[in-house]
RNA sequence: GGGCGCUUAACUCAGCGGUAGAGUGCCACCUUCACACGGUGGAAGUCACAGGUUCAAAUCCUGUAGCGCCCA
């Protein structure tokens, strides 16, 4: 034995050292499209290049890894593609603040040379999160690793934006959009977190020109009343009947403007009528085209006051809105003001508040492609997992909107349209053209636009494999078998890929789409860089080692709920990597360097119980795996290893592993326990890689890696239910003495007899199994008595159809025993009454299904059985009592 | 305003029609030759509340209260 025997206890350091490098070696995760077996792929959600590891991506990957690994078990052609994402307002974001360090900005420095920065940093400082997949053992295929900027994924982006414009399903034409003031770009609507917001309603008084009547509005960014060009009504309220037509005087800015009639204007919100800013709001930009009424921008694109704002002109937003406030104070205009609770959206990014603009960007017309997208997932071509955020998937897509895609940032993929200022056209093309196709002027600017990130993003799937071409990654493994994700990214990305997908393809890109929950700190909260509760993975890794974390994860992971991550979970968990160490220690001085594996033709009771289990929890680990219900297959898992196998399994047969079993029962039980044991390993390698791995390979016998073991698979023959339930009974009696040597206080050291009371044949496989007994309970000796005994001294127990009785006299506390039975009989009592309950009922013995009603009487047998015996035990008893 | 979800043992959570489960924690005993990151035994729950459906309800339905999330 050497310096392993010596370690007491798992330490994950050396293990997981030492294995990822040699699965990579062994070229174990490269997928080879020639190989057979069915595909088994998933392409990675892209963490962002300027991410480092983060709980989210810690149980997305792992549950990623598990499927990978189990799959690859099964004999399937498995891909792993793994990438990042150039996260254009996120990357743009950090090299500005780098530059910024430096005394730079981005402007000084000119678009071409910061764009090489960006490079540069990404090269030098990007994608450190992949070496911390790698700790965490994602079996990804680094040869196909992808990032969105690449030169393969941008000429499929190109592609991508050209097809859609030919179809129409790309425009460009300026509207309203979100504007955030302070990353200087549009945004889509999903990028703008809405927050309930305290704020004022202010009651404005627009004087009619003529005469001395006014109209008073309700708004709550007063600062755009300088833009306002109209103030609108409700064509029924009869508030304002015959004043439609009126022209009205804005205040502050002594400019005529009309007072309108619009359905889309609510009569109960505040006054009824409300001041039409087109240039700065969505639903007054609507009215204004309805109306044809001008815009006027008093915003600019850094959140200060225009030109056009008047005296108010340089000032910032929110200052502004003071100014304006006291303005109109002060000439008598403000008429009211209240608190207010309203919705302010912000951007995601940032935080900033959005400014809604009129500009000109890019679009993407989104109901056509989300048609398919919605048929995809309601014919089950795609399944959504769990099932309930079907509703929340359709919800979204049905009532989908334009998608602005166009961003006024530097760092993403340049629109690839190219404007002609000699005759305005504006050409989109894939490669860029020499000169203009309707003028030929050779004077062509490129549009200085970038496209969303999540455009590329939506492309993920079929991009990663080659797309455009027709490549044999893209024949192998697209569509892709699962897609696993949070839900909070739905939208921004899963629905995107599925319209992509099928648009580019014809085929929705996943078969599953597995939603899983977030991860929070114990207390419940949102982890969060403000809050300051951001648990780092690398840091549980390190203390509870990758194994442990891994399976916290998973056994956490279950459906629609969020986790909650907490250090005695991990502690519980890493406890039983040791204890899983521990039996591979016990089983490799056990078997002693012997390899044979083949079992017996007769085996004992013992092992043909624990093949019975192991096929069972193999099914059923199996199926939580297929069906994504990790939770369930890891806690089965824990609790046969742990709780079956070590607690009860590795007990019973240490006696057949000694010398004196004979050599024959011991090389019987050595190849039982070898194959056992490697069933439980080969059962774990997908939650526990490292651990299974280094198990693995201590074991006698030359082989590879676990990784290419195949994954157990239930062999109906062994299962056996009698043998489950012999062997059951045998527990219930050692678990009977156990407790009352327990309760009564006998000490551990002292041999007890025990005495087995009931018919001959009932007691048969127990005498059989003396040997499991006498060391299990500790006893002394095992007595086998008929109905007839009367355990007058002893303490007594009852199991099914036989008591345990311990004869104890001298030791037993009478008064102890007395209460021990009293308790017994009272938990009996209850439960028989129970039973007997629904039994007296007709309507149950006439309804319910004949397998319930015979458990029910069988049940209720065996209470009125155990509860006579403990009655009259407790008689006997209670004659010591003073 | 619309939608989704949660409320089960001290804590964190499974279970989602047929006798209430796990992990951690707690109590008692035990350094027994794989493991004290251990072993053995134990205590601990009107399954939020109120109705209803059913032979049978943590489990299905309706409502109430509290909490959380998403969308508008």
């Amino acid at each position: 034995m050497g310096a392993r025997e010596q370690e007491k206890s798992y330490d994950p350091a050396i293990a997981e050292a030492k294995w990822y490098s040699y699965w990579e070696r062994l070229a174990l995760f490269h997928a080879d499209p020639a190989r057979p077996g069915d595909s088994y792929s998933i392409v990675i959600p892209p963490p962002n290049v300027t991410g480092s590891l983060h709980m989210g991506h810690a149980l997305n990957v792992t549950l990623q890894d598990v499927l990978i690994r189990y799959h690859g078990m099964l004999g399937r052609n498995v891909l792993w593609l793994p990438g990042t994402d150039h996260a254009g307002i996120a990357t743009q974001n950090v090299v500005e603040r780098l530059l910024a360090s430096e005394g730079i900005d981005r402007q000084t420095l000119g678009r071409e040379k910061f764009e090489e920065r960006v490079w540069k940093w990404k090269e030098e400082s990007g994608g450190v999160i992949l070496n911390q997949l790698k700790r965490l053992g994602a079996a990804c295929d680094w040869g196909r690793e992808r990032f969105t900027m690449d030169e393969g994924l941008s000429r499929a982006v190109r592609e991508a934006f050209v097809r859609l414009h030919r179809k129409g399903l790309v425009y460009r034409g300026r509207y309203i959009i979100n504007w955030c003031p302070r990353c200087r770009t549009a945004l889509s609507d999903l990028e703008v977190a809405h927050e309930e917001t305290k704020g004022g309603l202010y009651y404005i008084r627009y004087p009619e020109l003529s005469g001395r009547r006014s109209v008073v509005v309700a708004t709550t960014r007063p600062e755009t009343m300088l833009g306002d060009t109209a103030v609108a009504v409700n064509p029924k309220d009869e508030r304002y009947a015959g004043r439609v037509g009126a022209t009205l005087r804005l205040p502050l800015m002594d400019r005529p403007i009309p007072l309108i009639a619009d359905e889309m204007v609510a009569p109960e919100f505040g006054t009824g009528a409300v001041k039409i800013t087109p240039a700065h709001d969505p639903n007054d930009f609507e009215v204004a085209r309805r109306h044809d009424l001008p815009a006027v921008r008093v915003i600019d694109d850094s959140g200060k006051m225009t030109r056009e704002a008047g005296a108010f002109a340089g000032m910032d937003r929110f200052a502004c809105r003071e100014a304006v406030l006291e303005r109109l104070r002060k000439e008598g205009f403000l008429v009211k003001e209240e608190q207010y609770l309203h919705n302010v959206g912000r951007c995601y990014r940032c935080k900033t508040v959005v400014e809604p603009t009129e500009s000109i960007q890019w679009f993407v017309k989104t109901k056509p492609l989300a048609e398919p997208a919605i048929r995809a997932v309601r014919s089950g071509e795609t399944r959504i997992i769990p099932p309930n955020w079907e509703r929340t998937y359709f919800d979204w897509m049905e009532n989908i909107r334009d998608w602005c895609i166009s961003r006024q940032i530097w760092w993403g993929h340049r629109i690839p349209a190219y404007h002609c200022p000699a005759c305005g056209l504006t050409m989109v093309e894939v490669e860029a053209p020499d000169r203009c196709s309707s003028c030929g002027s050779g004077d062509l600017r490129p549009e200085e636009d970038v496209l969303d990130t999540w455009f590329s993003s939506a492309l993920w799937p079929f991009s990663t494999l080659g797309w455009p071409d027709r490549t044999e990654d893209l024949a192998r493994y697209y569509p892709t078998s699962a897609l696993v994700t949070g839900f909070d990214i739905l939208f921004f990305w899963v629905a995107r890929m599925m319209m992509m997908g099928i648009e580019f393809t014809g085929k929705a890109p996943f078969r599953d789409v597995v939603i899983h929950a977030l991860v929070r700190d114990a207390k419940g909260e949102k982890m969060s860089k403000t809050r300051g509760n951001v648990i780092d993975p690398l840091d549980l890794m390190e203390r509870y080692g990758t194994d442990a974390f891994r399976f916290t994860l998973v056994a956490l992971a279950a459906q629609g709920r969020d986790i909650r991550m907490s250090d005695e979970r991990l502690e519980g968990y890493r406890n039983f990597m040791n204890k899983l160490f521990q039996a591979g220690r016990f089983v490799r001085m056990n078997v002693d360097g012997n390899t044979a594996r083949n079992l017996a033709e007769d085996l004992s009771v013992v092992d043909r119980w624990i093949l019975s289990r192991l096929q069972r929890v193999i099914d059923e680990i199996r199926k939580g795996i297929e069906e994504y219900r990790f939770n369930e297959a890891s806690s089965v898992f824990y609790q046969f290893a742990w709780h079956e196998f070590c607690d009860w399994y590795l007990e019973m047969i240490k006696t057949s592993l000694l010398p004196e079993a004979g050599a024959e029962t011991r090389e019987n039980q050595r190849a039982v326990l070898l194959s056992v044991f490697e069933t439980i390993l080969r059962l774990s390698h997908p939650f526990l890689p490292f651990l299974s791995e280094e198990i693995w390979q201590s074991l006698p016998g030359k082989r590879g890696s676990i990784m290419t073991e195949p994954y157990p698979s239930a062999d109906p023959d062994r299962a056996d239910v009698d043998v489950e339930e012999d062997m059951g009974h045998l527990m219930e009696v050692v678990r009977a003495v156990r407790n009352i040597r327990s309760e009564l206080n006998v000490p551990p050291a002292k041999r007890v007899e025990v005495r087995l009371k009931g018919q001959t044949e009932d007691l048969g496989f127990l005498r059989d199994h003396e040997e499991i007994i006498l060391r299990l309970a500790r006893a002394g000796k095992v007595a086998y008595m008929g109905p007839e005994y009367i355990p007058v001294e002893d303490a007594t127990a009852v199991v099914n159809d036989i008591e345990v009785c311990l004869p104890l006299a001298g030791l037993i506390d009478f008064r102890k025993e007395s209460q021990r039975l009293r308790k017994e009989i009272d938990k009996a009592n209850a439960e028989l009454a129970v039973v007997s309950t629904k039994l007296r009922n007709e309507k149950f013995v006439a309804n319910a299904p004949a397998d319930i009603i015979e458990a029910h009487r069988t049940r209720r047998g065996d209470l009125e059985l155990k509860l006579t015996s403990l009655s009259q035990n407790l008689e006997l008893v209670t004659r010591y009592l003073p």
